[in-house]
DNA sequence: AATTTTTTGTGATAAAAATCACAATTAAAT
DNA sequence: ATTTAATTGTGATTTTTATCACAAAAAATT
């Protein structure tokens, strides 16, 4: 039998490492299955069974050490390999972004930002400079950056792509509400926002339709 | 037999919904069910049996009409419903996500910002007036509010959500990376950026691991 | 020392989700 | 009019994911 560490498992463990932190910084030692399950609403076997693909032990009777479970998770999700990144579109959701300084603690390092506004060419976002798209091939070789966050209105979200594909980016994380075309080598995550937020508001506030058939 | 929306069925709705707004404005009458899913990567069927839930029905040997299709995905996914909501925490993701037009499209309609800075108080975002958090109980009673964004700083997280919950709040999306106690009746949508991050580069980039047992 | 309680670890089971395979339909081509 | 090709619709199957149930371990209590 296989045991592999899919999406979903990846998506508790980053839900995991949250409450750990916490825990971290109140000073707890040790902390339960059933607290993080209890926490997160899902099964504790679950968290359980989740822990183990990272080959953490808890102790029968007590729980699992907070620290050494919470640099696993880390390690077992590398936190700590420096990921760089350009942000594309400059706008202010992309601008946010730049801001976000939490990105830092999960290993994602913004090195600049690229709009086709003239104004706002050279200017700085949180120490970063902001270039022009034709900038961003160049940039991208002498940089070793494989991963854009691309935040252009979305009528440009497909030309942009284009850029990118050409200036040998390999991982777009998209938050344009648009589905890019891209050849199978590249990797695009849609961070849908709104989209998510149906999800939310939809599944929770007025409860899962049924249909019979 | 039962066939539900369930939460994943919902999540590729918004993405079908995003490909037929943009088939519909470049004039594409009809779309087939195996387009979409060679866009978004997936099963051709999957696509079928999601449209049918909603009880639309293609026409075989031609494919489904894109504008009908992408208005009843609208309905189904209650886009034209408002969604009034504040935002709490006019840091540079909140800001950010107040002048999101976007959301409008999907009918989430912000009303104000609430921040603790003095400095910030009685200024505008997009129009929109920040307040002071405890203005929040009094206007969410007389606006109807039941959702907040929440992008406050970590150590805040809790506390403020608190708050919310005095104010009789029912849902928080919550774009902090950090996992709120609440009661039952109040819903949490997690939008942990960070992590949503990692979950994107470690299964494309390194591929996934495989441990036997 | 024995008992009780708590918590992990995990096999068995159930439920949910995705894929396969192909019949049915129908537009287009011959 | 007949054939061909494309596309939906859907039952059957497979795969994945989550839950259940309980044995094993060990700390705490008596």
């Amino acid at each position: 039998m296989k045991n592999s560490i899919t999406d979903r498992v990846i998506n508790r463990l980053t839900l995991y490492h949250c409450i750990l932190a916490d825990y971290e910084i109140r000073g707890t030692k040790v902390i339960s299955s059933a607290l993080i399950a209890d926490l997160l609403n899902i099964d504790d076997s679950q968290v359980r069974k989740d822990l183990k693909l990272l080959n953490n032990i808890g102790r029968r009777r007590v729980g699992y050490e907070v620290k050494s479970l919470k640099t696993s998770i880390e390690e077992a999700l590398d936190f700590g390999k420096i990921k760089n990144a350009f942000i594309v579109g400059a706008g202010n959701l992309g601008s946010a972004l730049a801001k976000y300084d939490n990105f830092k603690n999960y290993g994602l390092n913004i090195l600049a930002l690229f709009d086709t506004d003239p104004l706002k060419i050279g200017i700085k976002v949180n120490e970063l400079e902001i270039f022009h798209p034709n900038k961003l091939a160049d940039l991208a070789v002498r940089l070793k950056v494989e991963i854009v966050i691309l935040s252009v209105p979305n009528a440009y979200a497909q030309e942009t792509t284009s850029v990118l594909i050409n200036a040998g980016i390999k991982y777009i994380w998209n938050f344009t509400p648009c589905i890019l075309r891209v050849p199978a080598t590249i990797q695009v995550w849609n961070e849908n926002l709104a989209g998510n937020f149906l999800q939310f508001t939809i599944n929770h506030s007025t409860r899962l339709r049924s249909y019979e058939t």
